[in-house]
DNA sequence: GGTGTTACGTTGGCTCGGCCAACATTGGTC
DNA sequence: GACCAATGTTGGCCGAGCCAACGTAACACC
């Protein structure tokens, strides 16, 4: 009934650290993200829209990882933000083409400086060495479990 | 419109890398411990009670970090199985007493062996140096976020 | 010895990220 | 022209993490 710890079997299994350490990420992530009435997917969506180009959702969906199903609704929200826009494309009309607006490329670039403090929130106890050095580690693992990257 | 890449910004932020690599790592372990019918709830509980003996649910959750209100399903779940029971504390009319059976401690250890091969094909591209650091660096950050650890 | 506060178990509900199946529409191929 | 593949969309599911509320029971203080 005292101060919790977790099993110390759980407290050195990578698994375990790995999801732990995410939960804190995200929680920093979603109110950092949460500031200005974004969640995630909003961000990645932009994110993968400004580097791409105009694209379709399709096209959205394998670049950003996001599923097909889940592009849908964030787009409609960063439509209603005007953030973003939808039309049909002429050439082929099962396809919307997606373009960042003005607006979503400000809103962007703000939610990249919120993003960049989440960073150094989150990597607070981790000097630059070892900053690198994590994500060294971390993109290794990435690139071995991703289909593609 | 081709192979898929995340937005270069991406692939190095700490924050991305970590809740992806915990994605890679949930599925694994959930696969891992699908193969005998419990989820990462059960297995926490389980290896939580196997440490500190028998206890009230209040204190389960406070060791466990599991919320209070999720204790109460997965010990109908453990329960179910007859891996755990729970009866009233007759000292204190407010609290369960949890204890793991003898059925529950086999079924721990069954579900180690799958969490430990789970943990080698998580890191399977990282040599045991670099695996040390990684265990390193996350525990670090995790006992930095961590209110009680 | 009552009264108010705290703890416990439980119900029900919510969010977010990640998925999947199905279906109508349209494009491309044989 | 008949088949197959891709697109957008709807609707649903799961796991983990939370939170609010409520009845019951224990405890502390006066």
């Amino acid at each position: 009934m005292q101060p919790a710890d977790t099993p110390h079997d759980l407290r050195t299994t990578p698994s375990w650290l790995l999801t732990q350490t995410a939960t804190h990420a995200s929680r920093i992530v979603s109110t950092a993200l949460g500031t200005r009435h974004a969640r995630g997917y909003h961000y990645r969506l932009l994110a993968t829209l400004a580097e791409t180009g105009p694209a379709s959702q399709a096209d959205l969906s394998r670049h950003s990882g996001i599923d097909r199903s889940d592009i849908v609704a964030t787009i409609n929200d960063l439509a209603d933000r005007d953030l973003v826009h939808r039309q049909p494309d002429p050439n082929d009309r099962r396809r919307n083409i997606i373009h960042i607006t003005p607006a979503g490329r400000r809103e962007l670039t703000h939610l990249q400086h919120a993003l960049d403090t989440a960073q150094d929130t989150l990597l607070a106890p981790l000097d630059p060495t070892d900053r690198h050095e994590l994500v060294r580690l971390l993109r290794r693992l990435l690139t071995h479990h991703e289909p593609r990257d």
